[in-house]
Parts: C-alpha cells; structure tokens; sequence
DNA sequence: CTAGGGTTAG
C-alpha cells in the first residue's frame, strides 16, 4: 500500500486535446492547382518575345511538365518508400511542390514521412520560409515542441532564422504545447537578434497568456508593446484579449477592450459576445448579461447553443431559478439540451445553493429523457452530495459512473472519486483510484494530495499520510497548513520525532506565513522525542514564538540528555532570548558535567560565564562543585570562580527587574 | 495554403 502511495507518476506531460480543426481549412487540391498554375499562366516579363508565336507549343511543351509535376508529387504522397520517390523527382520539383507534401503528410498524420521528407528538403537545399513556417506549425500540432526548437537552433540562415513568419510559428509550436514560459523566453532572445515582432507575433504570445495562471501581468506588458511599436489592434488580438480578461475575472477591462474594438471599426463577432457574457456569468449579472445579448440580437448575430448556455449560468449562479428552467425549456425545444451541460449547470448551482433536493430531481429527470451524457453531472452530483455529507449516497453515485462510463481522463474525476471513496473509507476502491491515476498517466494535483492527506491521517496512517506530504511537497504544491500540523502532531504523538520534524521544515520552508504556535508544537514533539538538536535549532530560532514553560522544559532536557558539546551553547542561547535560567537548570548542567571530567573545561568556561552574566550557583550546587573540584584538579579556580559569582550577583541583584528585555 | 484568436459543465 505505501509503495503505492509513492508510484505516482509525474511525466509532466500535459494531457493530449484534440486539434481536429485542421483539415477542414486545408485543401490541398486547391493548393496544388494554385501551384502548378502560377509558374504556367501567370503572364511573364518577357512575353512580348515569343507570346503569340509560340503559345500552342508552349502548351504542349508544358503540359507533360505539368503533369510530370503532378505525377512526381503524387508519387511522393503516396510512396512506401520515400527516398527513392524523392530521388526520381529530382529536378522535376520545386521548393513550393515539396511544401506541398509537406503539408499533405501534416493532414494525413504521416508524422514519419513529414520528418523524413523535411529532413531530405534540408539536405538537398530544397527549402524556405514556407518550408519552415509549416515545419514548425505542424510539430506544433504533432506535439514535438522540444524537436521543433532543435531545429530552429539549427537555422544557419539569418534571414530564415528571424524571419516573422518562422519566428511566429515556433513560439505558436511552443504556446500551442503548453510552454508559454519558454516562448516568451524564446521571443525576448528574437527580439536582441533582430526579429521585428507584428501583431501575429503577439497574438501568438497573447494566446499563451491566457493558458498561465498568472498570465493577465504578462498579457498586459505584451500589449504595451504592441502600443508602443504602434502595431495597431484587430480583431483577433481583441478576441484574445476578452479571452483573458474572462479567464481572469476582469470586467471592467473587458468592457473597455469591447467597446475600444468597436470604436475602432472592428465588428465584434459571436466570440466575442461569448467571452464578454462570461465576465457577466462569472459575475453573476444578469442585468447587463440581458443586455449583451439584446445587443447581440439587434447586430443580428443569433446567440448560439454556447451563449445561450452561458446565459442560464448567469441566471443560475444568481439564484434566478425560475429564469433558468424557462431557459432550460427554451434551450431543449431549440434543440440545444441534447447534451448535458445546461443541466449540469442547473444541478450544481442548485446544489451550492442549498437546493440539493432540487438538484436531484433535475438529475433524475435528465437521465430519464436520456440526454446524452459523459459522465459530467455525475461528477457534480457526487461533489454536492460529499459536501452535503450524504457519503453512502456518493459513493453509490460513483460506483455508478465507474460501471457507466469507466472513464478516467482527468484529474478532477479521479478526485471526485477518489473523494467519494475516502470519505466512506473504501480502501480497496481508493488504491484502484490511486491504481488507475498511474495507469493513465495522470499527474496528482493539489485536491488529490489534500484528499490523500486528509484521508490517511483520518484512518491514523500516519505514515503514509507523512509519505504523501512528501510527494506532495516535492511536486511543489502549497501544502496545507492545518492538514499538515495536525499529521505532525500526530506523527508525535506515534513515535515518529523526525517525520514530524521532516513535516515541519516542508511547512517551515515553503516561503508563506505560519500560524507562530507551529514553533511551539514541534519544539515538544521534539523534545518528547528526544531530538534534542533539532529542538535546539527551533529554540534559536522561533525563541520569541515559543513559550516560557515549553523554553525550560527543552533546557531541562537538554541539560539532562543533550549533547554535552552545546551544554553551554544552549545556555547561552537561552539567556539571550530569555535572560532568566533558572539555578535547578545549571544544576543540571553542571551535575552532567560531573559525569564527564574530560570536559572539565567546558565547565570552567561554563561558571566564569555565569559570573560574567550575574549567574550563581544555587547552595546544594556550589557545595558540590567545591566537594568535587579536586577531581577537576582545579579546586583554586573552581573557588576563585565561585566567589566572583557572589560578588558578582550582589552587585546585579539591583537589576534583576530589567531582565525581561531581551538582548 | 508561411505565422495568430474565441465562448458552455466538475
């Protein structure tokens, strides 16, 4: 079970989505016939010469040729064996017919021979912008980002290397795979080499942005450029942006980039209004939602599935659900509920909003019309119905889902299922969740780590629930502070010291604020545990969060069983943040250097700083010492010492009232 | 067709 807990794979690949939008715009007869047409028909410079005298026989001439070329790209297309088709067309082709190819093997997915016959372009001196622009589009969408940088590393040629087009379409490679960081990286690079941006370079850019967390900061300096470089706006850009400003909840912005892009001349489109409207939804008003789309109507662009869709959010999320079932209604006349979204929209937000009753029957009565569903209102049923405690329910529901739809794609799933079974302590079902996660090849995310965490601590596995704080930890998510000391004391509490003083670095050095009593609560652990150094180096450090009592039951322990070495170090430590050790503690000390004579100087040094410090020995102790100094073979100094002590401790005795400040 | 964008559910 622990091994399985650890086996979690982290590939760091991003889940595969679809890009099926390609062929439809792509027609290569068209292409072709443009092509072979253009060298043949466009009228050339010279044609006063042999125009009208030899046009027939221009014809016949050319016309094998035309179909010399037609034949050898066809051959190409449809060669086994690449390199020998390539070898027959040699001298027949040109660099736009090999692009041609190129971009046939991109749509019919011969991913191989796409390589094979770029790699043979660039070898034979067969190549240009264009071969290079497709090259790195369509590694863009082969998902080969790493294989596209390479290549462009490789550019010897300066004038391809910084070309816009090549420049646009590795960083559209790179944003399309996820890396926007390294495009943005990768653009800065292009710019100091000499790449002027245009606005497809920033659309690019801007594209990525909307796909980081934090990307509206960056989204908004790429604009100041664009600004700056007087590069103008359209109407793409402006998509782009209204994207980010819903995906990052920024409604006046998105309001103002909308209203700017019409004053500009640029007619908004259906997107357009989609991405305004869900600044509306996620704002929940309805109002000016309502308006958007009037104003979308009268424009006459007719709200499709999606807007309408959106717009029963906005009614949902703001409790107004009267309006959305007359949407909903609406929405199944128009043909538009045939697939589960609205309704899912409907069950979650009457289940957040405590209609959970409601919320079912909604449920039961889109499974009895047989919507056509993948899984989803599965998935939000069985969230509202762990949130609402009612776990057998949650765990039937996803039992349900699992022998429906055994589908397990992604993450949010297997956590909702995950959930539903911890909740109900299903052990068994929950190492299959965690089973299944590996098997698909899905990361971990925060929830699934908060889940696990949450989960093993309430079964008192401690130890794997230290195990997964690790991994969590290790993956660089946020741990959660509460979850995590609340296992630490635990950990403690179990006899495991050092996992709980492992759990508490991880919360130590995770860069945030914590709650000061953390401090206090490792320190006992420690010191119950016996890891007095460590509990030494929380002392000296987090001394002010730590309390008095807790400070003299560590110097006690210490004194008694800590390393013999820091005795003194801990003493002095103590009197810096406390001024105030009491004499039962160096009697402690000093009893345990007792046992140790070859330390001898260590206690020397010990008494003479307690003098200069206003320190003295307690009656029993100073007995003691001068009993047993001839052992130390110093019992001169020992005497001296011990009488500096007295003198110096009457003459501090006036003080004594301003020891609380500290240092 | 040398490069760019967009909307809905957990």
């Amino acid at each position: 079970m622990e091994a399985m807990a650890l086996s979690f794979t982290f590939s760091g690949i991003p889940p595969l989505r679809t890009t099926s939008n390609l062929s439809s715009k792509f027609c290569i007869s068209c292409s072709l016939a443009k092509t072979l047409d253009k060298p043949l028909f466009s009228a050339p410079t010279n044609s006063t010469s042999n125009a009208p005298l030899n046009s027939a026989q221009s014809n016949s001439t050319h016309k094998p040729f035309k179909i010399a070329r037609r034949d050898a790209i066809d051959g190409i297309k449809t060669a086994s064996d690449l390199e020998s088709a390539l070898q027959r067309a040699e001298g027949i082709l040109q660099v736009e017919d090999y692009n041609i190819v190129l971009r046939y093997f991109c749509e019919s997915k011969k991913w191989s021979h796409f390589s094979q016959l770029f790699e043979w372009m660039q070898a034979h001196d067969e190549f240009n912008v264009g071969s290079y622009s497709t090259y790195f589009k369509y590694m863009g969408l082969s998902r080969n980002p790493v294989k596209a940088l390479k290549v462009y590393d490789n550019i010897k040629d300066v004038e391809i290397k910084l070309h816009p087009s090549v420049c646009n379409s590795v960083l559209g490679c790179l944003v399309r795979n996820g890396r926007t960081e390294s495009a943005l990286k990768l653009f800065d690079q292009m710019k100091s080499d000499g790449l002027l941006p245009n606005l497809v370079t920033y659309s690019t850019l801007l594209t990525g942005c909307s796909k980081l967390k934090n990307g509206y900061a960056t989204a908004m300096e790429l604009l100041k450029e664009i600004k700056a470089q007087n590069l103008g706006m359209d109407s793409v850009i402006y998509g782009t942006l209204l994207a980010i400003c819903a995906s990052n909840n920024r409604r006046e912005e998105a309001e103002l980039y909308f209203q700017q892009m019409k004053n500009e001349g640029h007619s908004p489109n259906l997107f357009h209004y989609s991405s305004l409207l869900n600044v509306y939804a996620e704002d929940r008003d309805h109002t000016k939602a309502q308006m958007l789309i009037n104003d979308m109507k009268s424009v006459g662009i007719a709200p499709n599935k999606v807007v309408l869709t959106t717009l029963l959010k906005v009614y949902a999320r703001g409790g107004l659900f009267e309006k959305s079932k007359e949407l909903l209604a609406e929405l199944e006349t128009l043909g538009y509920a045939q697939d589960e979204i609205a309704y899912a929209i409907l069950i979650d937000n009457l289940a957040k909003q405590g209609k959970l009753d409601e919320a079912k029957k909604i449920f039961a009565d889109m499974n009895e019309k047989c919507v056509k569903s993948d899984g989803y209102s599965h998935m939000i049923m069985i969230s509202a119905l762990c949130r609402s405690r009612l776990l057998e329910e949650a765990k039937q529901l996803a039992k349900e889902y699992e022998s429906k739809y055994a589908k397990y794609d992604d993450v949010v799933i297997l956590n909702t299922l995950l959930r539903a079974y911890c909740n109900n302590g299903d052990m068994e079902s929950v190492m299959q969740m965690l089973k299944r996660m590996d098997e698909v090849g899905i990361s971990p995310d925060w929830n699934t780590f908060h889940i696990l965490i949450k989960y093993f601590s309430k079964e008192k596995l401690y130890h794997l629930a230290y195990k997964t704080i690790e991994d969590m930890n290790s993956k660089k998510h946020q741990l959660d502070e509460e979850l995590c000391t609340s296992v630490m004391i635990e950990l403690g509490k179990a006899g495991y010291p050092s996992e709980a003083f492992s759990v508490y670095n991880m919360l130590r050095y995770s860069q945030r604020k914590l709650q000061k009593s953390l401090h206090e609560k490792i320190l006992q652990i420690l010191v119950a545990g016996g890891l007095l150094k460590d509990a030494y180096l929380v002392t000296k450090d987090f001394s002010e969060s730590i309390s008095d009592r807790s400070m003299e039951k560590f110097a006690r322990a210490f004194m008694k069983s800590g390393n013999v070495n820091l005795i003194n170090d801990v003493l002095k430590s103590y009197h810096q943040s406390r001024k105030k050790i009491s004499p039962e503690i160096f009697n402690i000390a000093i009893t345990r250097y007792f046992q140790r004579r070859e330390k001898k100087e260590l206690l020397l040094h010990l008494l003479r700083w307690m003098a200069g410090q206003g320190y003295c020995v307690d009656a029993t102790t100073r007995n003691l010492l001068l009993k047993n100094a001839h052992l130390f073979g110093s019992k001169q100094i020992i005497a001296d010492i011990l009488a500096n002590q007295q003198v110096a401790n009457s003459k501090l005795n006036g003080r004594s009232k301003s020891r609380h400040n500290k240092k």
